[in-house]
DNA sequence: CTGTTAGCGCCTTCAT
DNA sequence: ATGAAGGCGCTAACAG
């Protein structure tokens, strides 16, 4: 390995002198600069950075949890968090839980031994193992799309979800929908809280009733789409709208539906959540309720770095609009049921 | 910050025992050991990664460079390094070059400046820029799914695709196609090639021509797919096939078709490349070629770690085996056209 | 089995 | 403007 001691030889400086040509080039003089630089190149010298890092006491990364990598809605915002991370000199460190605890605990450690300066949360958990629940109390933190539960108040950055539903569903029911399905995701999390009660507000200031057992799901999948299909159809209650918690689910909801001979919208109205890509080129195009994925990563990163600098935050909730897409999977009401 | 010395004053021994008791515990006494513990749980102590990273010179990294990191089809391979970089130790770093050379040039050299170890590829570029050629000459670096193109023969893994393709074009040819058209991804690849001659060997064994304008396309997108399907039409060729190269081109080219009045298969039939997850569940369900993504991001850990750790590699080249998904987005060629 | 000591590669006062 | 020297937190010989 060719360190600094190398160069220093080749240009017959200090490592003072190397160092300082490095990161303060302003106190060298222009002589001294290029023989150093020359050197450099001959040496082919790449500094250590783990070797500043040490001093400095800082990494430069950003540890980013997902629970789920292969979910595209994370990816547009991990997208977001590295374009963020990488204007700052940053790296991003990628951890997927797969919500498995043992592994999030893991990447969450991180951050306490000094390879991380910061973390994204892409979940609602509390990321820290219980031993490590004390030390993480002063790291720099943020959640995206949900918020982590703790006594500690984390900032978060998310949309208004309770808004976003009363949206989508102020939508069906200008359809004239009066018979709800309701797909969810994942149940323990403020989205989920949110975002039922959204849809509830709207339909009992409508006065259309929405009955529990026309609330399925537990996971962001489309299998799960699929599966909660066939339980709403099960109930042999009237349907003619279906909300699902995000796109994937629909996607696998409108599969289900054409399975079973019933046409989207005619027969059924199917929205989802979150607008990822394909969501557009589905047959048919998928309404639904557009985040702003880049712009959620981008913040986060701005966030946590503003934490890691020792900026005091104004505010620790940063909530970004939303906006409702009408495409062609919602329509209305079949007149007769 | 709390170090090591911390630790040393409260449970009384030197550094060398409190580093010990972490790394090598059979070298230190039950006793002792506990007592350690116990300090470095009182002491909130971490380790600090950095730190032992400057001694071992390695910083149990890997950098992860990936074109796009919005194509799902990447970041099923990512979720396969990850699963692997976590089985080693390892972390996985993550840098989106978006095609741009000059980000992509920043993330090779983490690897020359220490902060990861290897670095896996998920493109066909050399990722270095000249000044860092000749350094990285000595870098453990992999590419999945495309060939590095440099005088140095790094390994890679990909599958057969001239195979690939030869079975996907078999298989339209025996629903008796024999009026071509080609969505290609971008072209400066060794993929392009290969995939191309599978699917001309084929079409000329059975003596169907194909035509240079037949063959549009450019990028492994959405948009280029339905761009594609209207440069096909506007040819005015007869036309009852479309080879796309991966499997969100063909979500494009289907969604195009159906745009212009035409079914999917019966008026023309449409497959892909790739398997992403949602290619199941769209109308028609997709005839595609599955690539064993999480494998190949193991076997890039698997590779890369081997050349890190300095073990010689038997071989450079890793091919993995795909298999034909016969859907129903592809099936009997219209009797007359 | 444990402590002492000398660095790892770099940065940063403090002199000069 | 430059050099000498100490130290960041940890590890690894080498003693004891």
């Amino acid at each position: 390995m060719t360190t600094i001691k190398t160069v220093c030889k080749l240009a017959g400086v200090s490592t003072a002198t190397v160092s300082r040509t490095l990161k303060n080039p302003e106190q060298v003089t222009a002589k001294t600069k290029e023989r150093v630089f020359k050197a450099i190149e001959q040496a082919g010298y790449r500094p250590n950075s783990l070797a500043s890092s040490i001093k400095t006491g800082k990494s430069n990364a950003l540890m980013v949890l997902v629970p789920n990598l292969v979910n595209p809605f994370f990816l547009k915002i991990i997208q977001g968090i590295e374009i963020a991370a990488q204007e700052q000199g940053y790296s991003v460190l990628l951890g997927d839980t797969q919500g498995d605890i043992k592994r999030e605990n893991e990447y969450a450690a991180m951050v306490l031994s000094n390879r991380a300066d910061g973390l994204i949360h892409l979940d609602h958990s509390f990321p820290f193992s219980k031993n490590d629940a004390y030390l993480a109390e002063q790291v720099a933190m943020v959640s995206v799309c949900e918020r982590i539960k703790s006594e500690h108040d984390y900032p978060f950055i998310e949309l208004d979800n309770h808004a976003a539903t009363r949206a989508i569903t102020n939508h069906l029911v200008g359809y004239g929908h009066s018979h709800f399905g309701v797909i969810t995701g994942q149940i323990e999390s403020r989205i989920y809280q949110d975002r039922l009660a959204g849809i509830r507000s709207v339909l009992s200031e409508e006065g259309i009733p929405l009955d529990d057992n026309m609330i399925v799901g537990g996971e962001y999948s489309i299998e799960f789409g699929q599966q909660g299909i066939r339980q709403l159809l099960a109930q042999n209650n009237p349907l003619t709208a279906v909300i699902c918690f995000n796109d994937d689910i629909a996607i696998g909801a409108i599969h289900e539906l054409k399975k079973h001979g019933l046409r989207v919208p005619q027969d059924i109205s199917v929205v989802g959540f979150d607008n990822i890509k394909v969501s557009a080129f589905i047959d048919p195009p998928l309404t639904t309720i557009d985040q702003p994925t880049l712009e959620m990563g981008k913040k986060a990163v701005e966030v946590v770095m503003q934490q890691i600098k020792g900026i005091p935050m104004s505010r620790n909730r940063f909530i970004l609009p939303y906006s409702l897409l009408e495409r062609d999977s919602s329509g209305p009401v079949r007149l007769q049921n």
